[in-house]
DNA sequence: TAGGCCATCTGGTCCT
DNA sequence: AGGACCAGATGGCCTA
């Protein structure tokens, strides 16, 4: 009933809640044509031949007449049932809202979107999250104190004076550049690690403490490999497109008061 | 065919 | 009492 994210990217990770619901009711009054035989939707105690039928109001009503000690124990166990339908509906429709906020998380995440891209899996994107998150916030620390160093009196003031330190403690030099940066984009053979990868400073025990590699985002995640884009698609292709690199190679303006105005509408517009 | 990912059902627990 | 949340179980679909 479900379909997979290989499937098609655009897939709707909720399916039609009616239909199920349709089906939930068909199954638990005893439609049981067409339905997985381990699958109980009901508790199996309630999915007797009596309960057939009850689906028509005039049989109900009729069921409702017969008040001996059995339809009485019926009656109950039909509300016992419906009570159950009831409570596997708000479950998916929790499950469902919870894939509508994972999508809407995917949509930000500097990642490639497109019909020939596989979707991240939740655990994926959960993990690119938090990882995503942590540059960030690593990048805007470096953005404050590159900026404090310019106009913070000293004599590094000058713009390319502070370049080659200031760089190599950022991701130039470091083992996990920033995604879409150059450096990055020189390792196709790592396509998809670089988006998933934390923060220059955190390292390769960050990497594994994350659980990155049981991710296993080269395995993959594009349905045909793009060799024109890259793993970032076009919906991420450089720090320079959207989101300025803090480094002084991409030539941040010194104006640019403050990562708050980063045009972060960048991924999301891209993502579309 | 095995493994990964997912949706759904279900019972339990906690909270309001 | 009712709802939200969670985790386990189960089966379907797809890919390597």
């Amino acid at each position: 009933m479900d379909s997979d994210t290989s499937r098609v990217s655009s897939r709707p990770s909720s399916p039609e809640g009616d239909d199920i619901f349709l089906s939930a009711v068909k199954k638990s009054v005893g439609f049981s044509g067409a339905v997985s035989s381990t699958q109980s939707d009901s508790p199996p105690d309630l999915r007797g031949a009596d309960l057939r039928g009850l689906s028509c109001a005039d049989e109900e009503a009729l069921a409702l007449k017969m008040l001996s000690k059995k339809d009485r124990k019926l009656l109950s166990e039909t509300e016992l049932q419906s009570m159950r339908l009831k409570i596997n509906s708000r479950e998916r429709k929790r499950m469902h809202d919870l894939n509508i906020a994972m999508d809407g998380l995917r949509e930000v995440m500097p990642y490639a979107h497109g019909p020939s891209v596989r979707k991240l899996s939740k655990i994926a994107t959960l993990l690119l999250a938090r990882n995503y998150i942590l540059m960030l916030s690593n990048s805007l620390e470096e953005m404050k104190r590159l900026v404090s160093e310019i106009y913070g009196g000293g004599s590094g003031a000058h713009h390319t004076s502070f370049h080659p330190s200031s760089c190599a403690t950022l991701t130039h030099a470091a083992a996990a550049p920033l995604p879409g940066h150059p450096a990055a984009v020189s390792h196709p053979s790592h396509p998809v690690h670089h988006p998933l990868l934390p923060p220059a400073v955190s390292s390769a025990a960050s990497l594994s403490a994350t659980g990155l590699s049981a991710v296993r985002p080269h395995h993959g995640l594009l349905k045909a490999p793009s060799a024109g884009t890259g793993p970032l698609g076009a919906g991420f292709q450089h720090w320079g497109a959207g989101i300025p690199c803090p480094c002084s190679m991409c030539q941040v303006p010194p104006h640019v008061s403050g990562m708050s105005s980063v045009s972060m509408p960048r991924l999301t517009s891209d993502s579309k």
